[in-house]
Order: structure tokens, then C-alpha cells, then sequence
DNA sequence: TTCCTTGCAAAACTTTTGCATTAAA
DNA sequence: TTTAATGCAAAAGTTTTGCAAGGAA
């Protein structure tokens, strides 16, 4: 850590990122960002707390999720919950879907345009659409037995 | 509780759709099935055990979770995970979509043929479409400021 | 009898919180 | 200097597990 890059990524420009989110950035913060926005992932907040350690940083598990939070309530990365058991934080700011490999339990992206949709529900009264969510699950076939 | 129904549905029917997706029908799992299939609804372990409770019926929570577990893994319910802290178990067995409206934390079905897709992606090598899960995300505009 | 299920309490796990300390503006 | 973020430990919440006891086949 030489003052100018944290992680090899320039400080300057996580910093900005953060500011545009209206999150202030802190030391920690960068550090937590610059692992998240180093490339497209889908992480959780306890391997979050290990690569930082592999780093040999040390950031206390409470600021590790509550730095997410701050993080997905700000819009800087996205939340996702396949298993019900762990939040997975999802680096890929922009929009896109799902497939969920249960066989590996992995998130793979692909894009929004892959999807096309010729039909789509009448909404409930009051209500615009927010977001579409596509999760397609996978399935390994065993080969013809 | 007479011996031929709970909670208003035949056992014998109950048991049989249990036995259907392999699973040993036992007095717990009757009552809880009997909950669960009474209508289509999004429903918690802990809600489950209140509704029992408000029944007369006593089921002890590691049964309660433990049964829901058994009966998604074998089918008989979905499992689905909105919000990252519960399980939402699923008693359409139908295969349909959801919306979600975060205002009220609630989950709505609406059937398959409400989407139609006109485009899919590729799929990664050795797999195949297991399913596909959609939920779309509502949000109420205000109302013209 | 033999195997599976249940109940209880405790454990395991993820996430949040209270509060004193430290860093940022 | 004033405000906000951090770290620690402990709390809170959901889900799982070990094991003795009870029910189903």
C-alpha cells in the first residue's frame, strides 16, 4: 500500500466511486471496494474478510458487513440470496441475470440482452416495475445411462 | 381432530400426497402438510409453528425446520429466499412467478403463462435448464409530485 | 424388533448492535 | 472540533445437530 494504490487499483478512483454513491470513503471502505470492484464477482461477506486478511489487512468482521450494507443500500454493488443461508454482494454494478449451477453452488452473470421477453404480467394496481430478477437454474443431465 | 381430518383436510388424502413424493407420513407431518396445502402461500418455519400453536398443536421448532426441509427436498413444496434472513417455503407446487413489492414484504404468484420469453441464452456446456425463477420487483411511484 | 421421527437443549452460523476509541471533514 | 466510522465483544436471529425417548412398519 503505497498511499496512491490500494490493491493495485488508484485510490483516487475507488475514492470517487464511493463519493458518487454518496458513501464517504474511508480507509477500510477503500480497501473493501478495491477487492469488490477489481472484477466482476459474486462474493460474501466472510470471503470479503479473508481475501482482505490474505492481504495481510486485518478489518473487523462488524465493519466487513456493515460496510456492505452500506455498500448495497447505496447502489455501488448488488445483493443476492440464492440459499437462504448467506448474502452474496454482487460486484457487477450493471444489469444482468442469473444462472445458479446448484452442482458447484455458483452465480454465473450473463447479460440483459440475452433475455428477451415477448409477454409480461399486468402489475398490481399502484405499482411500476423496479427490477426483473432471472435466476435460471441449472441442471447436469447424467449422460445417457 | 377426529382421526379422518386435520385441520379440516382428509389424512387419507394428505398422507397420500406425502407418500406420493416419498416421504413417511407421521402425525407432525400431517399437521404441518395440512397447513401448507390448505391454500397457496409463502410462509416461514416460524410461522408454521404459530399457526400449530394457534391450532392447539404443539410441534417443537427442530421438527418444524426439519420437516419443511424434508418436504422441499423432496418436492412437495418450493423454497424460496427474498430477503436474505428467512426461508420462504412455497406451497404452489405449480411452477409460477412472483412479484415482490418491498413496501409490503410480501410475495405475489402469478402463472407461467403471464411471461413469455422470446429469447434465452446460451447455456453452459454439459447443462440444461432446470428451471427458471423470476421475480419482479415492484416499487409504488409517488403519485405525481 | 428395527428403523425412522420427535423433542429438547445446545451448537452453529450469519448478521446486527452498544459503546468506547479512532479517523475524517 | 465536530461528526462519522471502526473494533470488539456480546446479542439477536435463523437453522442444524446430538442424543434420548417415542412412534411407525
Amino acid at each position: 500500500m503505497d498511499g496512491t494504490t490500494i490493491h493495485g487499483v488508484p485510490r483516487q478512483h475507488l475514492a470517487e466511486r464511493l463519493r458518487g454513491c454518496g458513501i464517504q470513503p474511508t480507509q477500510q471502505r477503500l480497501r473493501i471496494a478495491a477487492i469488490l470492484l477489481a472484477t466482476p464477482q459474486h462474493i460474501t461477506a466472510e470471503q470479503i474478510q479473508a481475501r482482505l486478511a490474505a492481504l495481510g489487512t486485518r478489518v473487523s468482521k462488524a465493519t466487513v458487513y456493515n460496510t456492505l450494507k452500506v455498500f448495497a443500500d447505496n447502489g455501488l454493488i448488488g445483493r443476492l440470496c440464492v440459499d437462504g443461508t448467506r448474502t452474496y454482494f454482487d460486484s457487477n454494478t450493471q444489469s444482468h441475470y442469473h444462472f445458479h449451477d446448484p452442482a458447484t453452488a455458483r452465480l454465473i452473470d450473463f447479460p440483459l440482452e440475452a433475455i428477451e421477453f415477448s409477454r409480461l404480467p399486468p402489475l398490481p394496481d399502484g405499482t411500476e416495475i423496479a427490477g426483473i430478477d432471472v435466476v435460471i437454474r441449472l441442471r447436469r443431465p447424467r449422460e445417457n445411462p
